[in-house]
DNA sequence: CTATCATGAAACAAATAAAGTTACATGAAA
DNA sequence: TTTCATGTAACTTTATTTGTTTCATGATAG
C-alpha cells in the first residue's frame, strides 16, 4: 500500500453500479473491487456530500449514482475525495529561509503546478459517461445489442 | 515523511557544493540541508554512479561536482535517483480481468502518462545552471558585483 | 413489534515507504 | 599511526494508505 487508488476505486465502483442498475450494497461493491465494505464506505462518503451518490439504509438499501452519468466529470469524483496531491514528490521545506533552496523550490513548484494543471484539465474533461461509453464500444461491436443496458430505457 | 523529497534535497546540496567552490563533507552539507550525513551520502550514491558528482575520502575529502553546471539537466539527477515515479496515485491493480476496470485504467494511465511527460520535458530542459543562475540574479542585482563567485573565474 | 439488513462511524491493526540514526569497515591524508 | 571522511548495512521512527473489528443507527419485511 503505496499510491493513493482511492480514485481508481470509487471509478470502478461507480461503474459497477450504473451496470448494476439498481442499489448495490457496500459488500457487494466489495466483492467487485477486491476490498472491504468498510473501505467502499468511506471513500463515497465523500462523493455523498457532494451528491454524486445516495446511500439508504436497511433492505433493499445500498448505494446509488445520483446525478446524470455526463453531469459527473472525473474532477467532480476527485474533488469529493479531498483533492489529495497529485504529485509523488514535494520539497524537503516549503517555506526556508536559504536562497539556494527557495530557487530551487520554484523550479519544482513550477513543474509540480504544471502536472497537476495537466491532472486538473485532462479530469475536467472526462465524464463517467466517456467511461461508460468505452467500456460498451467492445461490446457493443461484438453484439450489436444494447437494449439489455439501463441506461438505454 | 511524506512524499519523496530527494530531488528537492540533492538540487540544494549541488548548488551549495557549486556555491562553496571547494569539496564539502557530508557533514557540511547535512547542516546546509538540515537532515543527516548518512542522508546525504545515500542520496548523492546515485549521482556518483551517473558521474555527475565525485567523493574523496580522508583529510580535504568530500563531495564535488564532477561536470560543467550547463551539462547536468534535473531530468539527469531525476534518473540518478532512480526514477522514483512522480505521479502520487495509482490504479488498485494494474492489469484486472474486469472490463469495467480496464476502461478505468485506461483513462488513469492515460492522465499519468501526460503528467510524467510533462514533468520529464521540463526537467530535461532545466540545468543546474539555470537554477544557479537564479540565485545570483538577485544577489548581482542588489551589489552589482560578480567576481567572487567561483564560476566566474 | 421485532428481527434482519444496511449504512455510519470510531478505533485499531497491517503494510509500505521515506527519512533518520547507529555502528563499523575502508581508505586517504596529515 | 592517528584522524578524517566516505561506504554500507541494519535498525528505528514517522507518515500514509488500506484493511479490519465493533457497535450504533435507521429502514424494511414479516
Amino acid at each position: 500500500m503505496k499510491r493513493d487508488s482511492r480514485l481508481s476505486i470509487v471509478l470502478h465502483g461507480l461503474l459497477h453500479m450504473q451496470a448494476q442498475g439498481k442499489p448495490m450494497t457496500s459488500a457487494e461493491l466489495a466483492l467487485c473491487m477486491d476490498t472491504n465494505p468498510v473501505v467502499v464506505r468511506r471513500t463515497m462518503a465523500g462523493l455523498r456530500e457532494n451528491g454524486l451518490v445516495s446511500s439508504e439504509k436497511g433492505h433493499g438499501g445500498g448505494w446509488t449514482i445520483a446525478r446524470p452519468l455526463a453531469g459527473i466529470s472525473l474532477l467532480d469524483i476527485h474533488e469529493s475525495l479531498g483533492e489529495p496531491d497529485v504529485v509523488g514528490f514535494s520539497n524537503k521545506d516549503e517555506s526556508p529561509g536559504c536562497l539556494i533552496e527557495r530557487a530551487v523550490n520554484r523550479e519544482l513548484d513550477a513543474a509540480m503546478d504544471e502536472m497537476r494543471a495537466v491532472f486538473t484539465a485532462r479530469m475536467r474533461a472526462i465524464t463517467l459517461a466517456d467511461i461508460w461509453d468505452s467500456v460498451r464500444e467492445p461490446f457493443n461491436a461484438h453484439h450489436n445489442y444494447r437494449k439489455d443496458h439501463p441506461d438505454d430505457a
